[in-house]
RNA sequence: GGGAGCAUAGCUCAGCUGGGAGAGCAUCUGCCUUACAAGCAGAGGGUCAUAGGUUCGAGCCCUAUUGUUCCCACCA
């Protein structure tokens, strides 16, 4: 094996080596194993638009160290990833890579687009993935899936045909989000809204009956001319004479009616509101329950509908194509064709002329854009498929509530239900190529709907051969939210669907809960019978230094292929997870990383002083027969590290974990073990023997323990040491765990009080400005002088010790003195010792021991405490007072000793 | 309007079911010591936002307040 470890720690040379050799072996993939229990995690799968970003570097790490932790328990660990068509994201870019050249979707048509779209999904769809790679991603390329291929589309029309037939999908005109620039409805989730400086209008609408004019507000203008009524509440006393009478609709001159519903709120304004229902949400809702007309004045692409749209309508009327809540078609004359911010402009200019326009408020309100162009929403009536949510929506809060599925950090269950308690059904279709066509069919001849997974050869109602399909795609989390079992082969009955579904754990960032994961869940219960995760383990988001969220347009993200380059995925990885707790945004600088690699770089130095002292010997990976204290220590301390590693792991504590793993490897391993080992290896014979071994078997357990968070450098190491097993990589070797053979408490308590002495001589001499090369002798008095028996090679080596003599008691003058909780120990170093000095310091620590005692003691003599706190408690504090009266009695002596 | 998070050392953040306040970075001091100066040995630095309360005991639990960030809904 022994493979040699470069002088230097650069990651650049071994990381994609690594990788390379664990794609060789084959070692992320995973089969359905009886002899294992399986551990899921999907991907979320990444828009093939996408260039990796810090973002999903965090959720990859978190996903990455899960995962290699389970394999390393024991389990047939699968990680599945795959990427997402994005028919939005996507279907933008390719339209404006063809206004380059010139040309329009139109232009080519629905086959040639999508010609284009795949092409451009076979050139870049890969390249999001490789830089997953680069991250050191276990994920089992094997099993890679994307949202568009034959079997999630299956699965798509499987679902779609599914609820269609159990009555949770219809279509039909109703009010949705349409964003003007991508020509599309959107979802309720897909909306973002921002806060922009806006104006109230007040209008004036003249009663035809009495003459006089009502006050109406509005923020948009440009809708009056699809009003088709205006609403009083009934119970307002001002507007009681006017039920049943109308008003003139200005510009248009046309007669609307006055209708009485509960919308219009008399606390709010003057109490009177315009009805636009083809155009806001709220009037919609209106319009039905008055049984009002819906008029549409704006064109799908936000302009203002003419003649030509109306003759479109009238079409439509003559074939008797007309569906429910149809909306009519207005020509808005001179406004025809207009934007709708130019129409805003004219129609005000033309109230103001006509004496309609009262008065101009502003006003500050949030306004609906689209999450992807952050166009103006344009709320409209239109003929779409929905998912009836109610019926899905209810199993999944069960799911949640009784703990099928649970949410790390609990906090986010909140969110949830809150969502899923409101929700309202869900718009899934879009008027975009690029996705999973709706499989609906429709007959040319007599307009019946089929819906199918594949196209029915003939009309099962009146038999004609001519159907059409329609021309909407899916939204894209129509796909997603199938992801957790359409990836494992559903609807065909696999082993692996059999064996990985239900998943184990879901890693995902706050901001998607409501597009996806929640979708999961309804889908995963009403196709498969089950949630489809056990838990959802949320992360935040990843900020700049000064808190701001990361953005193309402010340019602050940082690359993390470049960060890879400069300092390792290790190293990235780290940073990512240190620190950072569940739900939790975290901020990344760049002077942070630099902490990470060095942590790298100390791994790596001490691995090579492990190498310069076994390497010229037949050194065995395994403990030996005999164990000095200071093994001990470190094996107890290892122990308790891998425990608790353990423990924190299993509550998705990462960072706490990492955290303990770094004080271990670097203060307990490095700073301590190293150090306390150096003087037995520059011995001969047995003894340096077995400080090698248990160098060794510490090193490898420190491999295996920080393989999952820190993959490459583990790896890189551990294949140049000599192992207990007969492995290929690190990867697969057993997780250290607690090991009860293997813990020395008394042991490691005697170590610990040696360590403190050497500490506080430390301490006592870097005050004293004494240069570690001045060596002086020690006096240690103590009652149990053993255990400093023990320890003189590491007086002497660590505390610059040039003799250690060790009694119950000594009588020296003008030495320093130094006291720990059981010793008391004399420098004799005449010419630095400043009586007074040294009298003050004793002093001082006196007092603080004191003071130390006195709130002790102020616990066990109160009735209250004794009888009421935990036993545990109770003993620790007699112990700690017991140490402190020890020490006041080693103080007192030592100032007496002075004061002769 | 509803809900949630955060407020701890100069900075960035940890702190598990309540039982002596921690890390990294920065600062200061001293060190080339059988790996590592990307290092070693030390030091200083905190009324845990404020005010009450519960408790033998509160950074942690409860109430209110202030500041801050975010989510949802609505504003005709």
């Amino acid at each position: 094996m022994a493979k040699e470890m470069a002088k230097a720690y650069t990651p650049k040379d071994f990381e994609e080596k690594i990788y390379e050799f664990w794609l060789k072996g084959n070692y992320f993939h995973a089969v359905p194993d009886k002899e294992k229990k399986p551990y899921t995690i999907v991907m979320p799968p990444p828009n093939i638009t996408g260039q990796l970003h810090i973002g999903h570097a965090l959720d990859l790490s978190l996903q990455d160290i899960i995962i290699r932790w389970k394999r390393m328990s024991g389990y047939s660990a699968l990680w599945l990833p795959g990427t997402d068509h994005a028919s939005i994201a996507t279907e933008a870019k390719i339209v404006e890579a063809m206004r380059n050249e010139g040309i329009t979707k139109d232009d080519i048509g629905r086959e040639k687009f999508l010609e284009r779209a795949w092409e451009w999904k076979k050139e870049y769809g890969g390249k999001i993935t490789k830089q997953f790679r680069k991250l050191g991603s276990s994920c089992d390329w094997e099993r890679e899936r994307f949202t568009m291929d034959e079997g999630c589309s299956n699965a798509v029309k499987e679902v779609f045909v599914n609820l269609y037939e159990n009555g949770k999908i219809y279509r039909g005109n109703r009010m949705v989000n349409w964003c003007p620039h991508c020509c599309t409805s959107i979802s309720d989730a897909e909306v973002e809204y921002e806060e922009q400086q806006g104006h109230f209008w007040h209008l004036l609408y003249k009663v035809k009956e009495t003459g006089e004019y009502l006050e109406i507000a509005t923020t948009r203008p440009e809708t009056m001319l699809g009003d088709t009524a205006v609403a009083i509440n009934k119970d307002d006393e001002r507007y009681k004479h006017l039920h049943g009478c109308h008003v003139i609709l200005p510009l248009l001159n046309k007669e609307i009616p006055i209708v009485c519903d509960e919308h219009a709120d008399m606390e709010k304004g003057t109490g009177v509101v315009k009805i636009t229902p083809a155009h806001d949400p709220n009037d919609f809702e209106v319009g039905q329950r008055c049984s009002l007309p819906i008029v549409r004045c704006f064109t799908y692409d936000g302009h203002m509908t003419g003649a030509e749209d109306v003759e479109k309508y009238k079409e439509l009327k003559a074939k008797g194509n007309l569906a429910e809540n149809e909306p009519e078609v207005l020509d808005c004359g001179k406004y025809a064709g207009m934007t709708t911010v130019q129409a805003r402009e004219a129609i005000l200019e033309d109230l103001k002329a006509c004496g309609a326009l009262k008065e101009v408020e502003d006003l500050t309100h949030d306004v609906g854009t689209c999450y992807r162009c952050h166009t103006t929403i344009e709320p409209m009536v239109s003929k779409q498929w929905f998912v009836k949510m109610k019926p899905l929506a209810e199993p999944a809060i069960k799911a949640v509530r009784e703990g099928e599925t649970k949410f790390i950090p609990e906090r986010f269950d909140k969110v949830y239900y809150n969502w899923m308690e409101n929700i309202k059904d869900w718009c899934i279709s879009r008027q975009l190529w690029w996705g999973h066509r709706i499989p609906a069919y429709y007959c040319d001849e007599c307009g019946e709907v089929t819906v199918a997974k594949s196209a029915p050869e003939k009309c099962p109602a009146c038999g004609h051969t001519h159907l059409h399909q329609d021309e909407d795609t899916l939204d894209t989390w129509f796909s997603s939210a199938l992801w957790p079992f359409s990836t494992l082969g559903w609807p065909e009955k696999t082993p692996e669907l059999e064996y990985f579904y239900p998943t184990n754990t879901l890693v995902t960032a706050y901001d998607i809960i409501f597009f996806w994961v929640a979708r999961m869940i309804f889908s995963g219960i009403e196709n498969m019978g089950k949630a489809p995760f056990d838990t959802v383990f949320i992360h935040g988001i990843v900020r700049d230094e000064l808190g701001r969220k990361m953005s193309k347009s402010l340019g602050n993200g940082p690359d993390p292929i470049e960060v890879i380059e400069k300092y390792g995925a290790d190293a990235l990885r780290f940073l990512l997870v240190t620190g950072n707790s569940p739900g939790n945004d975290i901020r990344y600088s760049e002077k942070r990383i630099e902490a990470c690699s060095n942590f790298a770089n100390k791994l790596w130095n001490a691995s090579r002083f492990v190498h310069m002292n076994i390497d010229a010997f037949d050194v065995k990976n395994a403990l030996p027969q005999t164990l000095e204290t200071e093994d001990k220590w470190i094996l107890s301390a290892l122990n308790k590290v891998s425990k608790e590693i353990n423990e924190n792991l299993e509550k998705f504590e990462l960072g706490i974990a990492v955290q303990k793993l770094y004080d271990f490897i670097w203060n307990s391993y490095c700073d301590w073990y190293i150090e306390l080992c150096k003087a037995r290896l520059q011995s001969e014979g047995e003894t340096a023997q077995n400080a090698r071994q248990v160098l060794l078997y510490v090193l490898d357990k420190i491999l295996k323990l920080l393989h999952p968070f820190m993959p490459f450098i583990t790896e890189e190491i551990w294949q140049t040491i000599p192992h207990d097993t007969n492995g290929e990589t690190v990867m697969l070797e057993k997780y250290p765990e607690y090991t009860p053979e293997l813990d020395f408490p008394a042991e490691a308590d005697e170590m610990k009080k040696v360590m403190e002495a050497i500490t506080a001589i430390r301490t006592q001499r870097n005050e004293m400005n004494v240069p570690p090369s001045k060596k002086a002798k020690l006096y240690i008095a103590t009652n149990i002088p053993q255990i400093y028996a023990n320890g003189e090679k590491f007086f002497i080596k660590l505390a610059s010790a040039s003799e250690v003599e060790i009694g119950e008691s000594f009588e020296i003058d003008g030495a320093v003195t130094v006291v720990t909780g059981s010793a008391k120990i004399y420098i004799p170093m005449n010419e630095l010792v400043d009586k007074e000095a040294e009298l003050k310091r004793l002093n001082k620590e006196l007092k603080q021991v004191e003071k130390m005692l006195a709130q002790d003691e102020g616990k066990l003599n109160n009735p209250g405490f004794m009888s009421k706190a935990p036993e545990k408690v109770i003993e620790k504090i007699k112990g700690q007072a017991e140490k402190e009266r020890e020490k006041i009695a080693l103080i007192n002596t030592a100032i007496e000793a002075l004061s002769k």
